[in-house]
Order: structure tokens, then C-alpha cells, then sequence
DNA sequence: TGCAAAACGGAGGTAGCCTCCGTATAATAA
DNA sequence: TTATTATACGGAGGCTACCTCCGTTTTGCA
């Protein structure tokens, strides 16, 4: 459900090698990013993957659009989970969750940014599909909560994802645990107003 | 008067060769980042200076090391300008003709910016000074024009500046024309209220 | 099972980075 | 002026990463 796997230019659907190297690639390739930075050499990334360069460049031509599909990856990844949360959790549980959750996620791509910053300028379309599935499923953790009565009604999705990448941004060292904290106040924020009706326990 | 030119360790004075070829490594480089983009080869630049590379790797050991030393050079020549035009012109002619010269001189080194800018933000006293030191000269202009009664009094050096890289920035095209219109509308804006005529004083 | 299309893999050509050291030159002492 | 010495020069060469190309292997299908 997450990548159709479609060949580039014909239209026909990848061969089953073809879809399992190009996964192994694009998860390889987010670790090696997280551990090395953006600028590891791709032919480790292909040794890494247990395939050859060629299989690399065939299936991203640039280093950008591995870097591309990395992104879109984790935004997948992202996306996937609140859905996932929404059916296990109550919803302010989930929508907690997923806040940090997305945090520590963005926490360890740090060395994607000086990369992806650029390319998100750039292509704006890139930017505008991301963010908008981003924002949709904010949106939805938000509106469950809100229709369980835990969480208040007059936030936005988009301004809550804005203040969530937010702290992801204002959080340059490794302090994962100020990161915690900052989620915490935001996420009180979200309840301000609403009776604490719900399966967790009271706030500050 | 631009550049003490002393060496890096011990504190004594740079060879004649050496100063030399230090100041023509970074007109050349700069000419070079203008042309091609932030990532000439370090080899052109040698050889399109007459040098060898073995010369620019002793001047400037790391590409980030020459493109400091560009900008710090940028910085001075328009500083330095500033004093100049206010030596010949009237003080508004001058504040209007440096703004001018700011702004055309930042659209050729936009193929810098994008290395510039990560390392403005990571090297805070390499900001901090040059920042200064353009603020200071910003506010010379201004407060001479003040003096003359050709510009009014209650205009920040620093807010006048950012407009002015405010005007660079917007301008991504090669638009010169917009960036001169912008400057004059600025400029204008810095008259408001003040009798016309640029030799006459009429302090508020 | 056999065949064609699709995908794999990695050798090898290219390019830029950076170091190292023999040679040249400027500064200084005699 | 000449001799001496500290500085600086230059570029060959080793290294690493990029990327292409093509013979080999695998997959999907009849």
C-alpha cells in the first residue's frame, strides 16, 4: 500500500526482484543517511543493501531522488501510523503518541535536512504532496479527538503539524528528552478546556 | 588596508609572492564562484589564477576556508565603497548610489549563496562581524544624509540594511531592472518629509 | 520446459580532492 | 654584493566517489 511499484516509463508493474532491491535500497539508504549524513558514498549504501551500483542507479538515477524517496518513505511511514494508532489507542492517547512519535523520527534524519531543505524548496510540488498528507492525517488524530470529546475543536491540523515541526527544528542537540517535554505542553495545550473524560491520566 | 595579511600561526608578516597570490586567489574565486556556481573546481581556480594547487591548498585549506575569504572580501569592497562614494557625492547621491551597487553586487554571487548560507548560520562570529561592520556602514550613509537634511532622522542602520538584502533576496531572476526600481522606491520612502534639493539644509 | 524481456552486478573510465616534497624565491645577515 | 635560511611555490600522484556499459542471471509467461 505504500509504494505501487510502478516501472518509471512503461507502464507495467516491477518485476518481484525489482520492487524487493528498490525497498531494501530506500530503507538502507535511510539508515545509512541517519548514521553517516547525506553524503555517504552510494556505493556503500548499495554494498550495505546487498546489491550492485548498477542496481542503485537504476533505480535512482541522481542522488536526489534516492534522497526523495527516502522522504516520501518516512512520510509514508508517518502517515501509516496514526492510522495504526487510531485503531489500538483512544484517540488523545494516539494523537499524543504520534506527536512523539514524529519528533524522534525527524530527530534521527537530521543529516537528510541540509539536503532535503533545498530540494523541498525547489520542487514545490514535492513539498505540497507531503505536507498535504502530513496535514491530513493530523488532521484526522485531531478530529477523532475531538468527536471523542478529548481533545478541543478550534485547532488546525496544519498549525498543529507547523508546531510540531516546529519543535523538531528549535531542538538542535540530541536532547530528545526536551523534545518529550515540548510535545507534553503542546499536547496539554489540545485539551485546554476539555473535561478530562478520557483514559489517561490527569495533566500538569 | 583591507587585509593585514599576516601568517595564520606565527604572527609575522606574509612574503611579498605571498600576499600576491593570496589576493589573486580570491578575486579569482570569486569571479570563478560568480561563473560557474559554489563548486568550481578547486583546480580551475588555481590554474585560472596562474597558480598552482599546492598554492591554494597552503592559502585556504579547505573550500569552505576561500569562500569565507571571498565574503569577508565582498564585505570590505563594499564597505570600503561606502566611504568612497561618500567622498565624491552628495550624501543622499551616495546612500542611493551604494544601495544601487549592493544590490547588483549581490546578484553576481548568487551561485555562492547557497554555501554562504549554512555557513552563516553555523559560524555566528563570521555573521556577527560582517553584519556589523555592514550595519556601521549603512548607518555613516545615513546619518550623513541626516546630517545634510537630505534623509530623514528616524530610519535604523540595521532596518535600512535588511531592506536592502530583503530586495536581493526577492529578486531570484536576473531582474536587475525590479532591484533598481525597488532600491529608488526604497530610497524615495528614506526622502519622505524632507525639503527636496540635495545641497540645501533643512533639518526637521 | 524453453524463451524473451527485465533486472542484476561490478569492472573500469573519469573527475575532483588533497598531500607531499623537490625546487624556487624573498628576506636577512655578513 | 653575496651567502644563508626561512618561506613559499608547483604539480605529480594516490585516493575516493561518481556513473556508464554490457555480459550474465533471473523472472514471468506460453
Amino acid at each position: 500500500m505504500v509504494e505501487p511499484a510502478e516501472h518509471p516509463s512503461t507502464g507495467r508493474p516491477l518485476r518481484k526482484d525489482a520492487v524487493r532491491n528498490r525497498e531494501l535500497l530506500i530503507t538502507t539508504a535511510a539508515a545509512a543517511f541517519s548514521v553517516s549524513g547525506a553524503d555517504v558514498p552510494l556505493e556503500d549504501i548499495a554494498g550495505r543493501a546487498g546489491v550492485g551500483i548498477g542496481t542503485l542507479y537504476r533505480h535512482f538515477p541522481t542522488r536526489d531522488s534516492l534522497v526523495e524517496a527516502v522522504y516520501r518513505h518516512e512520510v509514508d511511514v508517518l502517515v501509516e501510523r496514526a492510522d495504526q494508532l487510531l485503531d489500538t489507542l483512544p484517540p488523545d492517547q494516539a494523537l499524543k503518541e504520534w506527536m512523539q512519535i514524529f519528533v524522534r523520527h525527524v530527530a534521527t534524519k537530521r543529516g537528510m535536512l541540509s539536503v532535503l531543505k533545498p530540494m523541498l524548496s525547489s520542487n514545490s510540488s514535492l513539498f505540497a504532496e507531503t505536507h498535504g498528507r502530513a496535514t491530513a492525517a493530523t488532521t484526522k488524530l485531531l478530529e477523532a479527538g475531538v468527536a471523542a470529546g478529548t481533545v478541543r475543536a478550534d485547532v488546525d491540523g496544519g498549525d498543529l503539524l507547523r508546531a510540531v515541526g516546529g519543535i523538531c527544528m528549535s531542538t538542535d542537540q540530541e536532547r530528545s528528552d526536551t523534545s518529550d517535554r515540548l510535545v507534553g505542553l503542546l499536547f496539554d495545550g489540545l485539551r485546554h478546556g476539555v473535561g478530562v473524560g478520557s483514559s489517561s491520566g490527569a495533566p500538569s
